[in-house]
DNA sequence: TATGAATGAGTCTTCATTCAT
DNA sequence: CATGAATGAAGACTCATTCAT
């Protein structure tokens, strides 16, 4: 019963993150009037300082909790991938990208990308995730490709820039109105190094 | 007389743009006051209005002056070189990368990328500058293996790779810490086309 | 149960009351707000509501039961102390500025003083101490000299001005810096009168 | 012309200062919103800010131009008056009384003390108005009876009791309904010293 | 052109108080 | 009694933009 309630009836704080997220990837966090998420999410505005004491904690809670770094274990399942199809880096780096470690909503994604260079604990967040992309994705090019050909230089510029288009594939889109496939850069960058 | 006059006013407009583009650069476009514009430029606030109506002007006038692609004949260009050193698809792409058609500040990338979702205008001059970068990268790169191995589709994914990670280079190595050298992505991209 | 169950009741609402006295001293009425008060007094903020139904209770409780005019038989001490000193009209004003009716401690004057022109319960208890002071004073010198010496408009300048002095003595100290000492200014009323 | 005319329409920075001095001496600087000042003024509630960046620069402004120290030679008028009417004690300390160095209007005295211990500009002025009393009624003293008579521990503390009075007189005629007269104190200290 | 005072809508934030449980 | 979520009115302050001179 209450957790059938609480699932029918979100909590307040729930819907004013939920409202914030959708505005702020609407139009951005500075954009946007707590007036209008309070407003969004059905609840008084005094009750969004209630949980967030300011403005900038529902950004923060919202990278926070809602852009985790998959918990699974990652190099568990590469490995079992890899031996599955031994040789296929194209295939490992576009499996990569189907679990790209963003719990988060696209939404989420334009958040981070927009406040990155403007508040710091959502750069600092950011940056993990590129780490972590980037290690997932040298972690993958070496199991599929044992042998270690390719020197170790062209790994790394491959792993980073597989990360960096897996980041900014939707930012590119969206800003330049140029769409790139991440799996025609994951055969590209397979071919750079077989 | 006049020619003074001429003189101090461009001045004075002058001076506002270069304000504009520290500070947009600097703290952004919203979070940064006309009055904050003006003060820096050393001209009473009014007057700043008087050459832009608008405080988007400003970043218009900007962006449109001040973040030209460069006018030389591209093709000529990059058809000598690569009659100078055929086969060197890598280094066409480092010498496109050093020429970035970015007349523009550090700064004024900086202003552009972070802007652009913001503002239509600013979007747009992006996303022509992306096509102007992918389009050269594609003609360096045939030029530079004429005999047109690779299929089409990988040379279109190399091309669009390429010109992502210049645009976004310094944005990522702002954002997420991590430095990307663009030679080394040339050299990959030409490994994987050769 | 009973007793255990009103030892609890009646300890929230002296820690609310601690409270409120180290804080309203500290910052003052206006600039305390009662969540802080709850807080620390360690008590839910809804129960200071429910022994204070507003936030100004919290403040005329305090004065009502935290400054006291002392209740013991002051004149009959002061006819015994007069007795034992014929005479020493320095020594009965000193003595009663080390008796002092104020029950409260210095944090209590300090909120008597500074919120005593914006409430009106606040001022009503100060004029009553200032009243009370000037009262014995007065009877305190009369008793020292019996001969009548100086007239009466002297000696009631004498009593207002000590009683002045006793309760602003503090405040002048804490506001310009300049000890008064209470002592010397006996001395010199004594002189006056003597 | 002009002076004609800032004298019929007072400049709008003026306007603000007057409303603030009535209004802070009513109810308080705390209780007295930014907007209501604005109102009385007859201005915008944006022009406020215009001249005083935050609601206290009103307040130190206030203090700083309206509570100043006269500037008249002081001691010479002193000795010009003592010698006039030498062995008057008594008519020294009230004619300096009746000169009290605070230019201020009985509202900014009222100010000065209520906002003394919670902003700390008004709480130096207030410290060094006491500090200026002080120095002169002991000078006044001084010349008033030059045989010595009397020493000086006991002028010292007549100074101070005539400083505390002149400066609290107001304040303790408005707190306790009692009112205080500096004359008869005057003629208490002179016979107290005589 | 040049100047800076004037304008007022809009934003974040605070806080006393209520209320359902 | 106890709890803390809920409420909304009110306050300080910002800022693009206008305008008279």
């Amino acid at each position: 019963m209450v957790i059938v309630g609480s699932v029918y009836r979100q909590t307040a704080r729930t819907r004013i993150l939920d409202a914030a997220e959708e505005l702020f990837s609407g139009g951005g966090y500075d954009a946007t009037p707590t007036a209008r998420i309070a407003e969004l999410a059905g609840v008084p505005k005094g009750l969004l300082f209630h949980y967030f004491p300011r403005k900038i904690d529902v950004l923060i809670s919202l990278v926070d909790e809602r852009t985790l770094v998959t918990e699974y274990d990652a190099e568990e399942v590469v490995e079992r991938e890899a031996a599955a199809a031994p040789g296929d880096a194209a295939g490992a780096l576009s499996r990569l990208a189907r679990r790209l470690p963003l719990h988060a909503s696209p939404a989420m994604r334009r958040i981070l990308f927009r406040e990155a260079d403007t508040h710091l604990s959502v750069r600092e967040r950011l940056g993990r995730l590129n780490a972590e992309i980037i290690k997932r994705a040298r972690f993958a090019l070496e199991l599929a490709m044992p042998g270690g050909r390719g020197d170790a230089a062209r790994l790394e510029a491959a792993a980073a820039t597989f990360a960096a288009v897996l980041l900014y594939q939707e930012s590119i889109c969206q800003l330049t109105g140029h769409h790139i496939d991440p799996d025609a850069v994951a055969e590209l960058i397979a071919h750079a190094l077989g």
